[in-house]
DNA sequence: TGTTTGACGGACA
DNA sequence: CTGTCCGCCAAAC
C-alpha cells in the first residue's frame, strides 16, 4: 500500500493514541516524537480540532508544566483521576506520572 | 499569496 | 510562587 503523505495531524494523533493508561505527555513531547520538534502549539491547535467523540486520550496531555491548559479543564481533570492520575493544586507530578517512551 | 493565530516552551522580573 | 515577554512555525483565514 501506498503511504501518501501523512499530515502531520495523522502523526500527532498516532503519538497520543500510545501515551499508557494513566500516563501523561507534554505538548512539546506529542510534537517531539511526532518528529515535529518545537511543534508543541501545533499539536495544541489539531487538539482543538479533535471531534467530541473522538478515541484519543487527549486528556493525557498536559503543558510542560504539567498543567492543563486548555478550555474544558475540569472536565480533563476528571478524566485524569479516574485513571489514577491524581492532581495536586491543578497540577500533575511529571516526574510521577510523566510518559518515558 | 500574505497575514494572523495559537490546548506551547522557556527565559526573565 | 505569579505574571509578562518573546521565539517557534504549520495551519487557518
Amino acid at each position: 500500500m501506498v503511504e501518501t503523505t501523512k499530515t502531520s495531524q495523522d502523526r500527532i494523533w498516532q503519538v497520543i493514541h500510545q501515551i499508557p493508561h494513566g500516563k501523561v505527555a507534554t505538548y512539546g513531547q506529542v510534537a517531539l516524537l511526532a518528529g515535529m520538534p518545537s511543534h508543541a502549539r501545533l499539536v495544541g491547535r489539531i487538539l482543538s480540532q479533535l471531534p467530541s467523540e473522538t478515541k484519543l486520550p487527549w486528556h493525557r496531555v498536559l503543558n510542560s508544566q504539567g498543567r492543563i491548559t486548555n478550555p474544558g479543564r475540569e472536565r480533563q481533570q476528571s478524566r485524569l483521576e479516574a485513571e489514577g492520575v491524581t492532581l495536586i493544586n491543578g497540577r500533575v507530578s511529571l516526574k510521577v506520572y510523566g510518559w518515558e517512551p
